[in-house]
RNA sequence: GCGCUCGUAGCUCAACCGGAUAGAGCAACGGCCUUCUAAGCCGUAGGUUGCAGGUUCGAGUCCUGCCGGGCGUGCCA
């Protein structure tokens, strides 16, 4: 509908340009908006309005002028002019309850683009260090890049979702160490647990899954493993020291086995963080592993290529990205003088990856803690003479728990925090995913768990969910009743559906796809979750006014034909939330 | 200090590319079940959009300054 009234203006702008009212340089950019006041019609356009100056007019004038130019449609029961020159359209009742035909018609792919038309695009989120199973932090980024693919899905763009492992570095190395001490605490050996290791229980299942499957062979002599280890923070020394010193003598006595050590943390962790959110329906095409880009000489090739180009310069034995050259506020090392990459060579040598896969564009979801390394990424991408505008980073801020008005706290260090196991077990999926999305994700949230928790109108979740069973609900009381729906005599019988509350529940089935549509593109998943929750409000609304099971078969069957359209769209967009959509409560 | 970001009803949040009288929910108060699920509906009340300027037909939205919160600012990962 906004499609076709777009087009009438634009007509009705060639014969204004033709008969010399407007010039002809003028460039239109034609809007047309859902009205948010019904006495303004049902469609608005401020066209006049944008081009009183540039046709140096009167706004209001101007706009008579491209009434009295309109072309004649049956849709378009009146025009009038509002305001400062507003054009506002009413749309005739039987061509705006033809959006019903079309939902019943298309069913799920009502509102959907056509698959794979647009453009491909890669969408990585999470990717959390596989270190520790997946807290309530990262469920945020979970639910939020999983909503956006589906989005993007539905609008038709080809979608590839993807899970950067950070399987190198000195945090996994720490993994290990902790991992390999608890194993040989296993072996009644005693020892002092490092106070910079991975403290949780889960390090010691791993360590007693690597007893069970290969016994002692990673055993050694604690006092092999003490000697001359430089003290740790409890004792006077410096914990991070310390720490090294543990695992480069893990490296020394277990040789080759030192990697069956580190595979054992690391498949364990990271095969449960993919049952986790695979429990919580997100899942991915691709899991792409940092070492890959070591082993598969694909950082040193990003490093010769930056070289290359002379944006490479060497300076206290350090190799250092001028990043500065391209906004950054100071320049990035990239290579130390020991001759280790730094994580932000394995980034470089990513994204290049990322781009040499032929992507129309590239979407990182990242932890607002993060939000410090889009500008050495993009000068990155920059350098490598790629364009730095189709990496789209999208940040994703940290919700705050709350029980009640209590906050509940969190500190890593402690151990204290709340995985997004527990969160899903106590709170359920749906909540857990409607919640995490119902909010801007650069904004703080506070997710209340109570809330989360309740069955009630309290809950914009069961809320929703509650008008699709209630529909479920008629049809099975209308079957025990010996009563059947007809859809045809429904759709034919539209006219008897006169109600104001029936139109507002039919203008807003209306604007489901345009909502699909702007809250893909514009990555706001929130958009989605409240439009869910006012269709649902004007169901109820109406639902609460009007009996379905009635006598009048007409009537009636043009009634369940609205209340299925609703339930179809309602299930359409939960599905795209990753929220179930329940036949009775 | 510098950079990014946010500031909207008592609370949690919306507001489509700059549009008309800034909207929901919760909390508060008052109503509605012999009728398809009351997990629902209706009504009342609640605002100088942090402050001060600027841009223009029009600003919560764009620009500048200030105030306040968050994050970043490692040869860490």
């Amino acid at each position: 509908m906004k499609e076709q009234i777009a087009q009438l203006i634009d007509a009705a702008l060639s014969t204004l340009i033709a008969n010399g009212t407007l010039p002809a340089d003028i460039t239109p950019n034609i809007q047309v908006e859902n009205t948010r006041d019904k006495a303004h019609g049902d469609f608005a356009s401020n066209i006049a309005l944008t081009l009183a100056k540039p046709a140096r007019r009167n706004p209001r004038e101007l706009a008579q002028q491209l009434c009295d130019a309109l072309p004649t449609n049956g849709s378009i029961e009146k025009t009038e002019i509002a305001g400062p020159g507003f054009i506002n359209f009413f749309v005739s009742q039987a061509s705006i309850f033809t959006v019903l035909g079309d939902i019943l018609e298309q069913g799920d792919a009502f509102g959907r683009g056509q698959a794979n038309s647009g453009p491909r695009m890669q969408v990585e989120f999470v990717s959390a260090n596989p270190t520790g199973p997946l807290h309530v932090g990262h469920g945020r980024g979970a639910a939020y890049g999983a909503t956006v693919a589906d989005l993007l899905e539905a609008a038709g763009v080809e979608v590839e979702r993807e899970y950067y492992v950070n399987d190198a570095g000195r945090q996994m190395n720490i993994l290990a160490a902790s991992v390999w001490l608890r194993y040989l605490e296993q072996h009644e050996q005693e020892l002092t647990f490092p106070s910079n290791g991975y403290q949780g229980h889960y390090i010691r299942d791993i360590a007693h899954d690597l007893v069970k499957d290969h016994g002692d062979r990673f055993n050694r002599p604690v006092a092999d493993v003490v000697a001359d280890i430089p003290a740790d923070e409890p004792a006077g020394g410096d914990k991070e020291v310390h720490i090294d010193a543990l695992i480069e003598r893990a490296q020394q006595l277990l040789g080759d086995d030192y990697e069956m050590v580190f595979d054992a943390g690391l498949n364990s962790i990271l095969g449960d963080i993919r049952e986790d959110l695979g429990e919580f329906g997100v899942n991915y095409q691709e899991w792409f592993s940092e070492r890959s880009l070591t082993s598969s000489g694909d950082v040193s090739r990003a490093l010769e290529q930056l070289e290359a180009k002379g944006y490479l310069y060497e300076q206290d034995g350090n190799l250092w990205f001028r990043s500065t050259d391209f906004g950054d506020d100071k320049d990035r090392v990239v290579k130390r003088a020991n001759g280790q990459t730094t994580y932000f060579a394995s980034d470089i040598a990513y994204h290049m990856n990322k781009f040499e896969r032929g992507f129309d564009k590239v979407v990182n979801i990242w932890g607002a803690d993060h939000h410090g390394y889009i500008a050495r990424v993009k000068a990155a991408i920059q350098a490598m003479g790629y364009d730095p505008e189709k990496l789209e980073v999208r940040l994703v801020q940290f919700a705050i728990l709350y029980r009640g008005s209590e906050r509940v706290q969190m500190s890593t260090r402690s151990g204290s925090f709340v995985t997004l196991r527990e969160l899903r077990n106590e709170v359920g999926n749906d909540a857990c995913r409607f919640f995490y999305v119902t909010r801007k994700a650069d904004q703080h949230m506070d997710f209340d768990l109570e809330l989360a928790k309740t069955e009630s109108k309290d809950n914009p979740v069961y809320y929703i969910q509650y008008a699709h069973a209630r529909v479920c609900s008629v049809l099975r009381k209308l079957e025990s009743e010996g009563m059947a729906w007809d859809q045809a005599a429904g759709l034919a019988a539209m006219e008897r559906l006169e109600s104001e509350t029936e139109k507002d529940l039919v203008k807003q089935l209306a604007k489901y796809p345009e909502t699909l549509q702007h809250a893909a593109l514009n990555f706001e998943p929130h958009v989605l979750a409240n439009y869910l929750r006012d269709l649902a409000g004007d169901f109820h609304t109406w639902y609460n006014g009007h009996k379905l099971i009635i006598d009048d078969a007409e009537l009636r069957n043009a009634r369940l034909t609205l209340s299925v359209a609703v339930r179809q769209v309602l299930a359409n967009g939960l599905k795209l939330l990753g929220v179930s959509a329940p036949e009775q409560m």
